[in-house]
This record gives C-alpha cells, sequence and structure tokens, in this order.
RNA sequence: GCGCCUGUCGUCAAGCGGUUAAGACCUCGGAUUGUGGUUCCGAUAUGCAUGGGUUCGAAUCCCAUCAGGCGCCCCA
C-alpha cells in the first residue's frame, strides 16, 4: 500500500496549530465589526470569467496559476483571491442599494497553483476587508487603519507600511509612455523578464533584480522619470490627503515609488504591510483602491478600496504553539464512577476526561498529569463519603472536598 | 517554467564503501500494592524515498524517477 499523502503545496491545519487560527479568527470578527464591517462567505469557486474580467487577464494568477476544471461545459475555477468574488456578490445581491459605505470582511481559502516555498502554498488562507461606496480618501485611511489595527491586535507591532499611487488610468498610461520612451534605446540590454514586463507591465519593471538592468534604471534620465510626480492634480490631491490622516493618526508609512501590485484592477492608492522576519514573501498585506472594478464587472460605478492578508504568513509571524490542556482527569478504579462524575463536570462546561483503557491507578495519575490540568481522584475512600479528592496538578497540591464543590474548587 | 539543496523509526538525528543501522524524545508494556511530571526495566527500522547500476561487499559511489525544501518569476 502506497501511503496517501498531502498534496504538493497543502498542509493539515493541525491541533497545535489551533490556538493561533483561532485567535487570528477572533480578532478578525473584532476589530473588523468595530469598523462596521460585516462578514461574508461567497463560494470556492466561481466562473472562470469572473477572475478573467476582475483580476486581469495579464496578470500571472490568470495565465498560469488558476486551478480550471470543466464541469456540463461550463468553466469553473476554485478562486484565486477572493475581491473578485465579493464584487460578484455585492453586485448580484444589490448590494448597491444599501446605505454606502457597504463594509465587508471575509476570510478562507485560496488556491494558487505555483511552485511551493516559503511563505507560499498552493492552497492558503486569507482574511480581507472590501469597502464599497467611498471614493474620498477617508476610506482609503479607514482600510489602512484595520489593517494596522488587526495586526497589533495579533501583537504584530514591528511591521512597515509602504504606500504608493498609481494615479487613475489616464495619468498611469501617460506614465507609461513615457517610462517605455525613455527605456527603448535600452530595450535590448535588458533581462528577458524586463522585455516582456515592458511589453506586459511596464510599471513592473521597476523592481526587477537583476544587477544589469537596475545598472540601466539607475541612469539620470530614467531616474528623473521614476521618480517624477506623474499622477494628475486630482489623483495627487487625493493621495495628499491620505498621507494627511495617517499623519495625524500617527500611522508610520514610507512611500515606495516603486510598489505596483500584480493586480490590474488597482487605481490609486495602493499598500502593503511588510515584515523582516518572512524570508522572500515578506507581505502579510496587499491591498488598494479599485474604482472600476464594480462597474467592470457589470455592477453600478462604485468605488471600493480593500486588502488581503496572508494567513499562514501571519500565523508563522505570531509563531506560539500551545497544546491546550484538558481542565480534569478522573482517576478512578471504577469507570462507572468516573463516567458520572465527567459528565457532571461536562454539563457545568468543565472539560473532562477520564482512563477508558482500565489502567492502574499510578498509570492514571501519570496520563492526567500529561493531559490535564487537575487530577480528580475517585477512590474507594472518596466515593463512600461522597467526596472527590481535587489535585492540582501544577503545584501539587490537594484537596479532599464534597462532590457538588468540585466545580468550584477548579476554577 | 528555470536554478540550487535534501531524502535513515511518529519526531530529532549518528553513520562518510565491510557495524548486529548508534543515541535522544514521543508512544506502548512492566516494576515500585492510592499520587504523576523528576526512579528503574523492557518493546518498537530484516531496513536507510523508489528503481536500476558500479563493487567480493553499498544507507554510504553513479544514473534515473518520485517526494520535500529554498530561490527566480509572481504574489498573501
Amino acid at each position: 500500500m502506497t501511503m496517501i499523502k498531502a498534496q504538493k503545496g497543502t498542509k493539515d491545519i493541525l491541533p497545535v496549530d489551533m490556538p493561533v487560527w483561532h485567535l487570528m479568527e477572533k480578532n478578525a470578527e473584532e476589530i473588523f465589526s468595530r469598523y462596521g464591517a460585516k462578514e461574508i462567505r461567497t463560494p470556492i469557486f466561481e466562473a472562470t470569467e469572473l477572475f478573467a474580467r476582475g483580476v486581469g487577464d495579464t496578470t500571472d494568477i490568470v495565465n498560469k496559476e488558476m486551478y480550471t476544471f470543466e464541469k456540463s461545459e461550463r468553466s469553473l475555477t476554485l478562486r484565486p483571491e477572493n475581491t473578485a468574488g465579493v464584487v460578484r456578490s455585492f453586485i448580484e445581491n444589490g448590494m448597491h442599494r444599501l446605505p454606502m459605505p457597504v463594509k465587508l470582511w471575509y476570510k478562507g481559502p485560496m488556491f494558487r497553483y505555483e511552485r511551493p516555498q516559503a511563505g507560499r502554498q498552493r492552497q492558503f488562507h486569507q482574511v480581507g476587508v472590501e469597502v464599497f461606496g467611498i471614493k474620498q480618501p477617508t476610506a482609503d485611511a479607514e482600510v489602512i487603519l484595520m489593517a494596522v489595527n488587526y495586526l497589533k491586535s495579533l501583537g504584530l507591532n514591528d511591521l512597515s507600511v509602504e504606500l504608493n499611487s498609481l494615479g487613475c488610468p489616464e495619468c498611469r498610461d501617460e506614465f507609461k509612455l513615457h517610462l517605455k520612451a525613455v527605456l527603448r534605446p535600452y530595450l535590448k540590454d535588458l533581462c528577458p523578464d524586463c522585455q516582456t514586463r515592458y511589453e506586459k507591465n511596464p510599471l513592473r519593471l521597476l523592481d526587477c533584480k537583476v544587477p544589469e538592468c537596475q545598472e540601466i534604471f539607475s541612469k539620470p534620465e530614467i531616474q528623473e522619470v521614476i521618480m517624477s510626480d506623474f499622477i494628475c492634480e486630482e489623483c495627487a490631491e487625493h493621495f495628499n490627503e491620505l498621507k494627511k490622516y495617517l499623519d495625524e493618526l500617527k500611522i508610520n508609512y514610507s512611500i515606495n515609488k516603486l510598489l505596483v501590485r500584480g493586480l490590474d484592477y488597482y487605481n490609486r492608492t495602493v499598500f502593503e504591510i511588510k515584515s523582516n522576519n518572512l524570508g522572500s514573501q515578506n507581505a502579510v498585506c496587499g491591498g488598494g483602491r479599485y474604482d472600476s472594478l464594480v462597474r467592470n464587472l457589470g455592477g453600478e460605478d462604485i468605488p471600493a478600496i480593500g486588502f488581503a492578508m496572508g494567513m499562514e504568513r501571519l500565523a508563522y509571524l505570531i509563531g506560539e504553539k500551545d497544546d491546550k490542556k484538558t481542565t480534569a482527569f478522573v482517576v478512578s478504579n471504577s469507570p462507572a464512577e468516573a463516567l458520572k462524575l465527567a459528565e457532571e463536570l461536562r454539563k457545568d462546561g468543565i472539560s473532562c476526561e477520564f482512563d477508558l483503557s482500565n489502567k492502574k491507578f499510578v498509570k492514571q495519575i501519570e496520563k492526567a498529569s500529561k493531559t490535564a490540568k487537575y487530577a480528580l481522584i475517585l477512590g474507594e475512600d472518596e466515593l463512600a463519603a461522597d467526596k472527590v479528592t481535587v489535585k492540582n496538578l501544577e503545584n501539587s497540591e490537594q484537596k479532599t472536598v464534597f462532590r457538588q464543590n468540585v466545580k468550584s474548587e477548579i476554577i
């Protein structure tokens, strides 16, 4: 018999991992709802076309990373991200008639067919937020605040927020033209990746890691274009206001002109939150504004902004693993009596186990000390007197009390 | 899709061409006749990812396959 193993790029989230996952989920609910966001759960697969139109058919995600399958002549795809799905649901359920900012948050598995490596899996989980209906930068500020405060609630403080503005489609196109124009003379000297980027996504050229390319980019005439404030007046004002809000809230951030994001739908504000402790996949959070996505997917003209975080990456940073012990373990030579006592406590909400395999007294105590906080000794003496000996396994203190007082003893 | 590295018990591992394939932890059994975590004894890989080769002899060398890790691309 050959072993069936978890598939490449997938992982079991085991009982030892649960405390961290529960923390991430509980805090998402708690923090995001403070901002008025409501949870939404959308299907794990959608029409392939949703992602092609939503995420953008020039992106890697859509071109080579989707899990697509055919069923009854429909092309379906496992969601590689959740913004498109949430927008689809927003439109389909007429949420544009709700009072306007509509704030939604989600968590769940996403699927991307890539080579797994540190901080990257084929099935992974994201928590994210989408805010619809506000074009003003107050929404940008609030969304960034939600992200930062959520991370803080998880004890993650030393993360850096990077910010950029992509401008609107008009000013961005103009910038692309400028950039391509100055680079044209050097095109043949760029690395093959950069040559395809030149055609496909010129903005991505800038963070190429090949030294020869960097050398070319550092030429004065090219630097001038890169560093120029190419965005139009309106976009610039939007960005400045956002920065002002963040300054007033004392949120630390840095401007990264090279921050572009790989999904086609972004405009104006884009941001990432990074950690230095994650290896090469260092972004825990990525997000931005997508003012034309709702319309592009067939809805009203409604602006929106959101972010997503990789939960496995968060879990790695939070770190702490903690096996939760059961509260009580009944030690007794009478299984029937042990079962009765255990049930009494379980009814009162106390987690309780007892020996299911007729072990000797010493072995039962040993088992108790490994798995529980208290040993409840129920021997002949105790049974005769309707009492229980409660032993605290951490400090070895023990006390014999009446049966009905057991639960107050172990709080 | 490309590059580099790795594959010995549930886990961490020693081993470097001739060993009965160390050791530790976990698990399980036993001893100490009702008190553990901190005692003692014992059990647990006929096999070193798989398939071929080289050799008198291979976990140890070579090749292929598979699996895992890391990096590039891209992304959370």
